[in-house]
DNA sequence: TGCCAGGCCGGGT
DNA sequence: ACCCGGCATGGC
């Protein structure tokens, strides 16, 4: 919580993850899977300027047609594959109704999203927080550098471990897991590269 | 020019 | 229960 408050001091709230509409913010954190943000951007920008992102509307395009959209994304055929299966998934499950969908409490929807092929642990609960509001928390590569960089982690354990990690010693707070993941990645980008900046880094305190 | 980025899956030990 | 290769683009 001292780390929360440091990080706070510095980028404030984040009210985080670049999207308009929740259902952008899934689509997004599939595409975003081990691929930099900005060219997730321009995946985004072709299935917006086709008027494609809506659950309805990728429903009926084919395979091949939501590749080529996607295709500055990276892994543009797996991609494609995996976010049919989301698609597939929201409208056998809830007549591709995302009100529907959040209806469903965290827990057991986080083990249906797990069941879909393509939806891994950070992906479901990135959609559970940044798309649903509900309250879990996301450990992802920026999570284990931070930290691991700090000594709180060795970097090496299971997403679970650190998730409960987090989820045990926080009051159970959307707002703040959404803050606190947003300002994670953002002192992850800004001081916690390859050649780490501590001399300014907001956790310098902590090293 | 090569390395890296907000993972996940499937097959092999 | 781990470990590893495959998947692909754009930015530096």
């Amino acid at each position: 919580m001292k780390i929360y408050w440091a990080l706070f001091r510095r980028y404030g709230h984040r009210h985080w993850w670049p999207g308009d509409t929740p259902f952008e913010v899934m689509v997004g954190a599939i595409l975003t899977q081990n691929t930099a943000w900005s060219n997730v951007e321009k995946a985004i920008r072709n299935l917006k300027r086709e008027k494609l992102l809506t659950p309805r509307s990728l429903k009926k395009i084919s395979d091949s047609r939501l590749a080529r959209l996607i295709r500055p994304a990276g892994y543009f055929n797996i991609k494609a594959k995996r976010l049919r299966n989301f698609i597939d998934f929201l409208w056998s499950r809830f007549d591709g109704d995302l009100k529907k969908m959040f209806g469903v409490p965290l827990e057991p929807l986080r083990n249906q999203l797990l069941e879909v092929n393509g939806i891994g642990e950070e992906t479901a609960d990135s959609i559970l927080l940044y798309a649903g509001e509900k309250s879990t928390f996301v450990v992802d590569a920026y999570t284990r550098r931070v930290f691991a960089r700090h000594r709180y982690l060795r970097g090496d354990e299971d997403y679970g471990i650190i998730r409960s990690l987090f989820t045990g010693l926080l009051p159970k707070n959307k707002g703040l897991y959404n803050d606190y993941h947003a300002q994670i990645v953002q002192v992850g980008k800004d001081y916690c590269r390859k050649t780490p900046l501590c001399e300014t880094c907001p956790l310098n305190p902590y090293l």
